[in-house]
DNA sequence: CTTGATTCAGTACTATGGTACGGGGTTTAT
DNA sequence: ATAAACCCCGTACCATAGTACTGAATCAAG
């Protein structure tokens, strides 16, 4: 397994050097192995993985608290596959849901669009309208 | 029209009395009329909807400079027709952008869901895998 | 062996979106 | 009319997700 400097790992993660030590200082990797006679970081390959996995999971819209429950999961010999599943599901929803408001609302700038042609009378502005119709809301 | 206190406003609406004041500065709502021998803000039940437009944009991913522009495009209806047009075509393509993008996460969560085998340990977890392997580089 | 690059820890700073607090003034209910 | 409850403004603080900077230590090359 190579090892690597913090500076080429963050090369080969595509992120910066101060983004690992901020992901560690947040418990999301852990610190690598210091020589006795150096404070500096030896990397392995995984830790690059892991990163890649972080800002992977960023990209589906996972914060890093959540992100650390999966790397959890990952590192946890029982986990099965179900839990992360599970999690994955509820993100999926959360993307769905919010994809749905937005069809309402981009239907809600259409017709305001639409009903306004040139001149005077905002009358059919109704973008509030289209919103409060479609919003039970949630708590606080 | 119903009259409202600043708290009784934040309850009707969901949110703190914070949270009102803070959208108050952030120039999200406008400063309501205050009596002359106090200082107290008498909310016109609009505002109550207003603040409720406000929480269901950010749901939908706008900041608050952005749910300013959506706000401004309902108000002032002496404002010009085509130059309140031409700010709603620009909102409607950023609420397009915004569902594109949340669609690519539905697809690559929904696909990652769909090869699951939803028991067993992490070893066969293609969503896991398909975190980890993914070397797909969004550069920064 | 010296120079320049890299790394260290710790802290400060960015932006966004609030939340909490302190020391007052105002309203309202008893 | 007095106490509880509410409200004012200003400022400080919180989380999230980093980014930047400091001064000292260490490493790598010539």
């Amino acid at each position: 397994m190579e090892i690597l400097t913090i500076s080429k790992a963050a090369i080969q993660a595509g992120v910066g050097v101060e983004t690992i030590r901020f992901y560690e200082r947040k418990g999301l990797i852990r610190q690598p192995l210091k020589p006795q006679n150096s404070g500096y970081r030896n990397y392995p390959s995984d830790t690059v993985k892991t990163i890649r996995f972080i800002r992977q999971a960023q990209e589906l819209g996972f914060s890093l608290r959540e992100i650390e429950e999966l790397l959890a999961l990952k590192a946890d010999p029982a986990t099965d596959c179900a839990d992360v599943r599970e999690r994955a599901i509820e993100k999926l929803e959360e993307v769905e849901r919010k994809i749905s408001q937005l069809y309402k609302m981009g239907s809600a700038l259409k017709s305001v669009i639409a009903s306004c042609p040139s001149r005077g009378g905002l009358d059919g502005c109704s973008i509030m309208e289209a919103l409060e119709s479609s919003s039970s809301e949630s708590e606080r």
